[in-house]
DNA sequence: GTCTATATATCGATAGAC
DNA sequence: GTCTATCGATATATAGAC
């Protein structure tokens, strides 16, 4: 009798081999941690304890093992959803139970699998074949209706119509999957999914004010400001060089990710030459920083004014959550470009950009952490976790993917994160 | 108004750069002289005075320049055959003009087509993409077309049925093409195309004895014996690895050549690891040496042997011939594994195996020398290359392409290359 | 169009587990 | 005896920068 061997259903592979495990192990944290063409063959190797070379007894190709990764991600994913449905049948009253235990199942799944989902975070490299392409885009359709089948069983004790269910179901099925990617890897799933659920569901702050008067707050008319100002301020002028280069860099890197981007990539998009693209822009990291340069600027400014009115902690965090809504429109490619910076923290101009967005993380780290005190805001567990969740929830591309104006998004943040989907 | 730009026809690429150009001439010299998988990237860029990275800015892949020097070939062969065929439509009654001029035309394209002449020696490495391998192995059905014309036409003036067309044909087919691997680059394709058609049409042997006799001589009764003692001579039990590796590889080097069949490829055609085969055989080159060990030696021994009868000149050549012609059976394989040797000489055990093949041809060029002189041969132009000539045509696979026997093949060569296949 | 550097991948060969 | 996993060297190819 032969031992029964393990095998990937998706790829076919048998993984019989400890050393292929071990491969599959380090490689996925380093992509995790580095993305995948940050982590070189060599990378990886050193971290297995092995030549880059000898890596090809185990996997035809870097490629392979991505590809393995994604595999094992998608069969774990849907085993998982699957038996969950199959428990919930047993139970068909309406309740948030089945949101509840789904949240902590895909939170728990995303943190063992760090490199996948930060494989399916931007497009792969323009050398990629067409198997790891379709495979980084597929879209688990199961997961989908599980996430509808458990926002419907919860709608009963939701506050609808104010809560918007679609947004709801987007909003859980990204930030479940995404938050992997900026948890510690030792992050406790089931305390992460709990907090993500009382986040949406219970919201932060049992006394809310009436819609009318989060309106009328200080802090409101301020977020108001910055973000006209957003508008108005001008982007360049699209038909001199330097500026649809940025332009095309802008799309390229928020695609891609910036290690990923070649920039020839960039020149082919702005149907240029290199030597046309490096008269105008130094080097590729230059062509970062200057894309980043009024980012920065702009949400820290922006944030700090809205955080420097008199208004109530709630009326503030309810501006800043009108404020981010509307960035994750007009600076949703710089926030792409940065959301999952490479590790390495290797010194230059550009890590500048990355300690400030460190540093705004803090500011609203503080900034809940005060409002606690003070029994504005009602968190239970780690802060910082609930910070991280807070700021994720506010950029994701809800109008993007479910196509709403980003006031119905932020109407949305108000009644989840503030107020609390769930009738009290 | 722009300029014309010289379009590839079969490869659609556009040639503008002379420097595109002038890696394509040295890369299809060093694939001519040192093979396909022998030359390295490297060897290119020192040749054309680049580094090798930089060749990837004219030639995506150094597949990609194996390609083009292979659609060249094919282009340049279309059109010259079918100006020729063109020519000769005009002039509708038979004759040897046509073939002549064939003769001449491929003789001379092959001798500016060494590189793609030689990618199409061997089947291509395991790793070439479909592409490659289907033009490596593309027959140009024009060319086969205008032979076909080329020998009908001079059909009234041939002895037949004593010459049989079908193996003129494929004499002329296979020997105008491959030619231009054993001479010098320098060599004048008018004139190697001139001796090429008055070996064949006009023969060495101004008076031949009948059939009879020539079957009678002592130097055939000591090509029959040879022959016999190889047919006996035991090639080692299949039944054994050693053997059963040995088998495999010659077949595998065979097809590939030496340098482009890796140990894997023989330990996978053998179907044991690389582990067993190394436990087997010392090295790649030893099991080389091991297949040619007693190649060399019987044949070295068996031309000596003919060449000692008391036979005339002509009798001994036509027994060589037999010999030969059952020799391209017995050993085929190691025959093509040697034909092509890379050049470049770095010495090792196996090196003296190929001098040896350079040292019988001089005792070849000796002894048609040695007939010339007493008359029995007439040849006109360079030993050296009549030599080449007759060497290739009695090693020639026409058994295997034409499915005859070695005997049909060895009474073409006497018809032809001894008596002549033009009637006189 | 080229350079410098470095990445991905292959290949001959071997040590040592099974 | 066979196979798995590995090494060291080197090949092909890509990327940033002029």
């Amino acid at each position: 009798m032969t031992p029964p061997k393990q095998v990937s259903a998706a790829s076919g592979r048998t993984l019989e081999s400890t050393r292929s495990k071990e491969i599959l192990r380090v490689a996925a944290n380093l992509f995790g941690d580095m993305g995948y063409a940050s982590t070189t063959m060599h990378d990886i190797g050193d971290a297995a304890g092995v030549l880059p070379g000898s890596l090809y007894h185990h996997f035809a190709s870097k490629e392979d093992i991505a590809i393995e990764l994604l595999s094992e991600f998608y069969t774990e994913l849907e085993e998982v959803v699957a038996a969950r449905l199959a428990a919930a049948r047993g139970r068909p009253e309406p309740g948030t139970r089945l949101l509840h235990d789904l949240v902590t199942d895909v939170v728990s799944i995303g943190l063992r699998h760090v490199g996948a989902i930060r494989l399916r975070a931007y497009e792969v490299p323009t050398t990629a074949t067409h198997k790891l392409r379709e495979l980084v885009k597929y879209q688990p359709a199961h997961l989908d209706r599980a996430w509808r089948q458990a926002v419907n069983a919860a709608k009963p004790l939701l506050r609808v119509p104010q809560v918007d269910p679609r947004l709801l179901r987007a909003t859980l099925h990204q930030l479940t999957l995404e938050i992997s990617q900026l948890l510690p890897p030792t992050a406790d799933a089931a305390a992460v999914g709990e907090q993500l659920c009382r986040v949406l569901l219970h919201g932060l702050t049992p006394q809310c004010p009436p819609e009318e008067e989060l309106d009328r707050s200080a802090a409101a008319r301020v977020a108001k400001e910055v973000i006209a100002g957003w508008r108005s301020g001008a982007r360049g002028n699209p038909r001199d060089r330097l500026s649809s280069i940025i332009a095309v860099a802008r799309r390229e890197f928020a695609r891609r990710g910036y290690d990923a981007t070649t920039i020839r990539d960039i020149a082919d998009a702005a149907g240029i030459t290199m030597g046309t693209l490096y008269r105008n822009v130094g080097s590729k990291e230059a062509l970062l920083a200057e894309i980043l340069r009024d980012y920065s600027t702009h949400l820290e400014s922006g944030i700090r004014r809205v955080l420097g009115t008199e208004s109530t902690k709630t009326e503030t965090l309810d501006a800043l959550g009108m404020l981010i809504t509307h960035a994750s429109r007009r600076f949703r490619e710089e926030y792409n470009i940065v959301k999952l910076w490479p590790g390495g923290e290797q010194p230059g101009p550009v890590a500048d950009y990355f300690s400030e967005t460190d540093r705004r993380l803090r500011l609203l780290i503080d900034f809940l952490a005060e409002g606690r005190r003070e029994g504005s805001f009602d968190i239970e567990g780690e802060v910082d976790t609930t910070a991280i969740l807070v700021r994720s929830i506010m950029w994701l591309p809800l109008d993007e993917s479910m196509r709403v104006s980003a006031n119905r998004v932020h109407r949305f943040f108000r009644e989840s994160v503030l107020r609390g989907a769930q009738a009290a």
